[in-house]
RNA sequence: GGGCGUAUAGCUCAGCGGUAGAGCACUCGGCUUACAACCGAGCGGUCGGGGGUUCGAUCCCCUCUGCGCCCA
């Protein structure tokens, strides 16, 4: 069953002979599309609205089942807040912004990114761009040999088109899965829209004096040939060894050193210690000369100098870590740079390296890979003496760009920062402060947003030397010598955004002034990805573009996201809506948990156990695979389980075969109880026609019958403040427990009456309370059972279950409305001991019961006595005896 | 190294102060007029180890161990 069958829909108001769920994701996505279901109306209020600040999924990468199972848990509480009542604003982005569609785009269509070249309007792509997808959905990867170069804007025209054949294959599969978006409300984050509100709130916050920019040691990934942001890195162990290089005292004594990156040697710029190390206390404030470069360097004390690590002594390089900037700045050192941007040794020889000696062995460095240079500054070192024993290896922690191969090196260069707490207390204690506005679903994971705040250790780095991207949308006035001015930017109107202050120019300026001294310069960098991401609310809620929309979604009440991205997503968004708007940018967080593979993995990519979702889907259901997902615990991870989607095909199943029962038993006789209207057709799907006062509940006379909906009342109020409190999991619990023991004990117990057997009255009262139970029933499932809830409605009901209101205990005569409360359970455990007689006899369900005596408290006798009548029918009992139990112990004896 | 989460039946998980639960798997039985891709019944656990609080602990506290994640 791997093709979606599409049969003819039965007429509406009918029961199909042998319902299924095969063709029901297609049939019914496209009737919703069609109707425009789940469309957005904007004339409601703040109050009346519900908005949702939608992740949008990397589109350069492919979807995943860990997509379906988070987007899932939003689905299913956006659809309990529309049948609320609410309006839900639900739109869908695409991250398409940054390096991994650059990747992308340069494999796919074998082209590079020169910025130093002019546009090509003419210019077409070869590579398998033409290729239309593949039957995943997906457009092949694969690498190009030669790469064609070509400008920017040819570039970035590239990756707009590769977007949107992803995107279309993105919007086919959350079709297919039921998401109940509006996709109008569309937004890609490298779109015009998204350019313009980054670039304004970018502008913004450079006003108010949040954007700086700063000359400064930075991150640097040399493969990428870009700066890093601290929320980027990730320390991997990566081995190493210890060398123990000798400095050379006035003395003449040596001071021996212990380091990993002896290729940074003549970047030393001083040996620092403890200051209570007792073996360097004698060295402080002198001066050692450096071996093989003889640059004259202090020996200083910082508190932050690892006494028991290596020699308790390290040289300082300008830079070989985070320690070495730390002591540069707190020491105020001199700046020797050694490697540049490409992670090759520089042809330049830093300053203070003068001597002919110290000349001559840095030539023999230069040009050479950090690697190469570590190679042969340790062979001089060893001939020069100056090394003492063999290195030893070592492991030790290292940072990474998340998406490098090679350890990230520090060059000092100007970039822009926004701040973020990271160097200002009052800052921080604001965000954090800010922390504890939301409401974090499930709570502890605010536990990581502090940590993080609290970790920061330094402004947000937000340019990046990449191509395609947001723009940062100043310029720089060149003086006589051409000379760019980085103290004054140029910035654009508002309203002239968004801008490419590659190809546009400042106000006041022609484009013959680009360049020229007196002129100005386009600042080259693009924004880091996360810049335009932290504006999703202001991006989806067309901040700036359309304020009225703004004011009816802004704040949202909705971030649903990963943990993972707590510290990127969550927390830049948090800042952004701190700095422009003065109040957090959601009222609550509900952070999803990850797939693990059925070995407890977390599946990606690169382990190669990811799985296709579209194939999950049309194998098993999009109903069954949202019940997998909303199985799962908000927050916590799940381990991959088509076991628990095939429970819940078959719930699908029963509630198919179920309904059919319900409605095939007859119905209420002359006027319809349920007032349900008799004019169904698909073109008032969208009106809610059903409404609590359409029903008539006082056909429901037999005390079991109330009993029934006294006990789903309480299951309607358990669902209902579950998904309030976003604990989907446990609302789809309890209507599912209920569900089953409804149809094993509740349907089983009245059918024989529901078909006739006692007359109308009882009969009545069964078939309005089996249809009472179905319509509740279909509405707490249509939340996670999206399609099969549908097709059932449209059975018997107008208009659509997703456009109906939430259930309440109300409509179904409340909670516990009868004077015997333990009624329904008392009937079932009768019926129970009935079917353990039989079985443990090994007869049919059907074989006659000659007789059955029922020995227990008064309660519990009268409760027999009460439904005596469903009793017989369902367990074919011929005689009942009643008597009461001297000790109140339950027996029940049966004579088959 | 610090933080968070987690540990319950063979498996996947719920429960979280008052005599252990579900589904799957397994065993046995049943074509029962909604459902045999179904139904019924059963088997199965000293609730990770140790200590403490309590009349009583799977649940609260401490500690150890395993696993996962986040941050250094």
């Amino acid at each position: 069953m791997t093709q979606p069958q599409h049969p003819t829909p039965p007429p509406a108001g009918t029961v199909p002979e042998k319902p299924s769920l095969d063709g029901l994701e297609a049939k019914w996505a496209d009737i919703w599309a069609r109707e425009q279901l789940y469309s957005f109306d904007r004339s409601k209020t703040r109050e009346q609205i519900y908005s949702i600040d939608t992740p949008p999924p990397t589109v350069s990468g492919s979807l995943h089942v860990g997509h379906v199972f988070s987007y899932t848990h939003t689905d299913a509480i956006a659809r309990f807040q529309r049948m609320r009542g609410k309006e839900v604003f639900y739109p869908m982005g695409w991250d398409d912004n940054g390096l991994a569609t650059e990747r992308r785009v340069q494999n796919y269509y074998g082209v590079r990114c020169d910025p130093s070249l002019p546009y090509d309007p003419d210019f077409v792509p070869g590579g398998p761009g033409g290729r239309s997808p593949d039957g995943q959905g997906k457009l092949p990867d694969k690498p190009s040999k030669q790469q064609i170069s070509i400008s920017r804007r040819n570039f970035t025209q590239l990756c707009d088109r590769l977007t949107q054949l992803d995107e279309q294959a993105f919007e086919q599969l959350w079709q297919r899965l039921g998401l109940s978006v509006d996709w109008s409300l569309t937004y890609a984050t490298v779109g015009e829209r998204s350019r313009a509100v980054s670039q304004r709130a970018f502008l913004r916050n450079y006003e108010r004096g949040q954007a700086y920019v700063a000359e400064a040691p930075t991150l640097w990934d040399v493969t990428f040939r870009t700066a890093v942001a601290q929320a980027e890195l990730e320390d991997r162990e990566h081995p190493g060894d210890w060398h123990r290089v000798a400095f050379h005292a006035p003395a003449g004594d040596r001071v021996y050193i212990e380091t990993t990156r002896p290729e940074l040697l003549a970047a030393c710029v001083a040996l620092v210690a403890h200051p209570d190390d007792e073996r360097y206390q004698h060295l402080f404030g002198s001066t050692v000369r450096s071996p093989l470069f003889d640059v004259e360097v202090p020996v200083l004390a910082h508190q932050s100098a690892e006494i028991d690590r290596g020699a308790g002594i390290a040289m300082c390089c300008t830079f070989g870590d985070l320690t070495d900037v730390q002591w540069w700045r707190e020491l105020d050192l001199a700046t020797r740079a050694v490697i540049g941007r490409d992670g090759r040794i520089l042809a330049d020889p830093p300053s203070g390296l003068d001597s002919p000696v110290g000349l001559a062995a840095y030539a023999q460095l230069t040009g050479l890979t950090v690697h190469s240079a570590r190679q042969k500054t340790v062979e001089l070192l060893a001939a020069a003496g100056d090394l003492d024993g063999k290195p030893r290896p070592i492991t030790r922690p290292v940072k990474f760009y998340e998406k490098g191969e090679k350890p990230l090196e520090i060059v000092t260069s100007r970039q822009w920062y926004i701040r973020n707490g990271g160097r200002d207390e009052r800052l921080r204690a604001a965000l954090l402060e800010r922390g504890r506005e939301l409401s974090w679903h499930p709570e502890y994971m605010r536990v990581r947003y502090d940590n993080w705040v609290n970790g920061l250790n330094g402004d947000w780095l937000i340019s990046r030397q990449r191509f395609f991207g947001v723009p940062i949308p100043v310029w720089y006035l060149l003086d006589a010598n051409g000379e760019p001015d980085y103290c004054a930017p140029l910035v654009p109107d508002e309203a002239s955004l968004p801008v490419d202050p590659s190809s546009d120019v400042p106000p006041g300026f022609t484009q013959a002034d680009r360049g020229r001294p007196g002129g100005f310069i386009g600042d080259p960098d693009v924004m880091d990805t996360w810049a335009t991401s932290s504006l999703t609310p202001q991006i989806a809620g067309g901040w700036g573009s359309d304020d009225d929309l703004y004011s009816r979604v802004f704040p949202m009440d909705l971030r649903p996201q990963a943990h993972e991205i707590i510290r990127t997503w969550l927390f830049s968004t948090m800042l952004r809506s701190h700095d422009e708007h003065d109040q957090v940018p959601w009222r609550h967080v509900a952070i999803s948990g990850w797939i693990l593979d059925p070995d407890r993995k977390k599946m990606s990519k690169s382990k190669g156990n990811v799985v296709t979702p579209m194939a999950l889907l049309e194998e098993l259901g999009s109903d069954a695979v949202r019940y997998w997902a909303a199985s799962a615990r908000p927050g916590t991870d799940t381990a991959f389980d088509t076991g628990q989607m095939k429970v819940g095909r078959r719930l699908a199943v029963k509630l198919l075969n179920a309904s059919k029962f319900v409605l095939g038993v007859g119905t209420t006789g002359g006027a319809d109880v349920l007032g349900v209207s008799t004019t169904g057709g698909a073109d008032v799907l969208t009106t809610a026609v059903t409404s609590d006062t359409s029903v008539d509940l006082s056909a429901v006379t037999e005390p079991l019958d109330r009993a029934m909906l006294g006990e789903l009342a309480a299951v309607v109020d358990a669902a209902t403040a579950a998904f309030e409190a976003y604990d989907y999991a446990r609302a789809l619990e309890r209507a599912e427990q209920f569900f089953w023991f409804f149809c094993d004990n509740y349907v089983e117990l009245v059918k024989t009456r529901a078909y006739g057997e006692y007359g109308d009255a009882p009969a009545t009262s069964a078939r309005a309370a089996l249809r009472l139970a179905l319509r509740a029933q279909l509405r707490l499932f249509a939340p996670f059972l999206p399609f099969v809830t549908e097709e059932v409605w449209a059975w018997w009901q107008d208009g659509s279950v997703h456009r109906s209101s939430w259930p309440t205990a109300r409509e179904l005569g409340g909670v516990r409305s009868i004077e015997e409360p333990e009624l329904l359970e008392a009937a079932a455990v009768l019926i129970g001991a009935v079917r353990k007689a039989k079985s443990d006899a090994k007869l049919s369900m059907r074989s006659d019961v000659t007789k059955l005596m029922i020995s227990a408290d008064p309660a519990t006798l009268t409760a027999a006595l009460t439904v005596q009548n469903d009793l017989r029918s369902a367990g074919h009992v011929q005689h009942l005896e009643l008597l009461p139990a001297q000790d109140g112990q339950l027996r029940v004896d049966v004579l088959l």
